[in-house]
DNA sequence: ATGACATATGAGATATGA
């Protein structure tokens, strides 16, 4: 069984500690980091390959910055979502590992927030989903076993928000934004958790730090894992690490992972 | 709309987040 992870981190330096316990006690073999806020340069690598993983990583300073951890050789790097002419926002990074017959291409994927609305960053975030949309068509064409992971800054439906009321006009909710996304996912893709767990309203990848928003329960489901029709076919598990957001010093996003036989 | 909290930068206050 290979298991691929995603997590938004906030900041991998600051997150160290809890990133380094999380690979030692859940052993993924391939983890999609967004968020790293830092350079290639100052990014902990040899922590991290001490643990056994190569890394792939696009750095950017204070913000964005995705990076790539596998078990297994990364090749075929690519470091931006083509099409984003002037768009230097490290969000984005692909590679190309194996694991005995799986041979996977994943993507690390930090979507960009967009509020508040009626701005260029909306208008931003729109544009990137489109990107999104015509770059996973492409992929669909290679007819490989491709997961897409990362925080998309989309909440899919009603069932994945504590209030829906109260998020009406947000960019994570907006009609155009959750659209925007069901495009990418109707071109063949199958968002992982949802269809393993059709039945599980108010599962949650993302609690704000402040408002007391952990202890209440107020979350969001906005970090997807999307598989292409060749990786759903090994696709046996997906889950969230709930436990990780109550930990010393969380991210406010915790991990999502799936599990692909192979 | 603002602030609550957390992080980075850089050395005080501001930008960003979702």
């Amino acid at each position: 069984m290979v298991k691929i992870a995603t997590w938004n981190v906030n900041s991998v330096r600051a997150r160290l500690p809890n990133v380094l316990g999380w690979l030692k006690e859940t052993a993924p073999d391939v983890v999609l980091l967004q968020e790293i806020k830092c350079q290639v340069e100052t990014f902990p690598r040899l922590e991290i390959e001490d643990l056994g993983y190569n890394c792939a990583v696009v750095g950017q300073k204070s913000y964005n910055g995705v990076a790539i951890l596998s078990r297994s050789p990364l090749e075929d790097i690519t470091e931006r979502l083509p099409g984003g002419e002037g768009d230097d926002h490290a969000r984005y990074v692909e590679a190309v590992t194996a694991f005995g017959d799986l041979v996977v291409r994943v993507a690390s994927i930090y979507l960009p927030n967009g509020n508040p609305v009626g701005t260029e960053k909306y208008e931003y975030k729109l544009r990137w989903l489109d990107r999104l949309h015509d770059h996973a068509e492409r992929l669909l064409a290679l007819e490989e076993a491709v997961v897409l992971g990362g925080d998309y800054n989309v909440i899919p439906s009603d069932d994945d928000v504590y209030d829906p009321e109260a998020w009406i006009g947000d960019a994570l909710f907006k009609p155009e934004s959750r659209a925007a996304f069901r495009r990418v996912v109707n071109l063949g893709y199958t968002e992982a958790f949802r269809t393993l767990h059709p039945n599980e309203p108010h599962r949650y990848t993302f609690w704000d730090y402040t408002a007391g928003c952990w202890q209440k329960d107020f979350g969001l489901r906005i970090d997807h894992l999307l598989l292409s029709p060749q990786a759903t076919d090994r696709l046996k598990a997906c889950d969230i690490d709930k436990k990780e957001r109550g930990r010393e010093k969380a991210s406010d996003h915790v991990p999502i992972w799936c599990e692909l036989a192979g």
